[in-house]
DNA sequence: ATGCATAATGCGTGTATCGACATAAGCACG
DNA sequence: CGTGCTTATGTCGATACACGCATTATGCAT
């Protein structure tokens, strides 16, 4: 088969590869996805919530946050002094699902190779 | 302030966080997505064909195939001396084009913001 | 076996970034 | 005003890893 040459040249520009690896090396990081995790459930959390539940320094999360919040991740609001911060985008969530059906999957397969054909 | 108690206990344990950051480090990098890119569209490519197209060295691209290969993201076969390698799991295109979307929008929603109210 | 391909690995360098500490900046209240 | 509380930022050490060069391993042919 050397129907290598049916491409409908869609090959992804240099600036979308850079910008669709910029998103996903933001969740490539534990932490981001923690944060990320516990937004989620604590629906709206400030930022000493964050640090409790993580164990991370403050200006640790702080920088982290300012990253999610950039890329529209996150979105933040003032009450008083505080901040308050929730999930902005359901992407995540569903990413994040998709991938975890997809290692499950992985592991069960390769699970049932291991115990005889 | 004790009101934050309401989750319903599904944090995301260390191991799945990690497992799941783990999986998009490997889409966090250029160099790896363009591989995943070309041999989308290439269909079957042996490794002569990618470093021509990426321009990477012989020794990275093998590093970096070895790694989409450990994570089943790639597969290969033997062709004589060659190896030739092929997407294993169409999800790392279904999750570029979710990001793709979501970029899209974002910037949409931006462009309205600047042009008037 | 030798020789010629191709692919994988050892090693070094450079760069990015995690994560903490210390400090500054913004906001509320006396 | 200053004081205290919360968040942002400057700086730095440690670590990770991208990437290339040189070398080794592997397969095919003669």
């Amino acid at each position: 088969m050397r129907r290598n040459q049916l491409q409908p040249q869609s090959l992804p520009s240099p600036q979308l590869l850079d910008e669709l690896s910029g998103f996903f090396r933001l969740l490539s990081e534990p932490a981001r996805l923690q944060l990320l995790c516990q937004l989620k459930q604590g629906a709206d959390m400030d930022v000493a919530s964050l640090i409790e539940a993580t164990g991370f320094s403050q200006s640790h999360i702080s920088r982290q946050l300012g990253q999610l919040q950039r890329a529209g991740l996150v979105s933040c609001e003032r009450d008083g002094t505080r901040l308050i911060y929730a999930v902005a985008d359901p992407l995540v969530d569903d990413l994040c699902n998709m991938v975890q059906r997809r290692l499950k999957q992985r592991l069960e397969q390769q699970l049932k190779q291991l115990q005889g054909v």
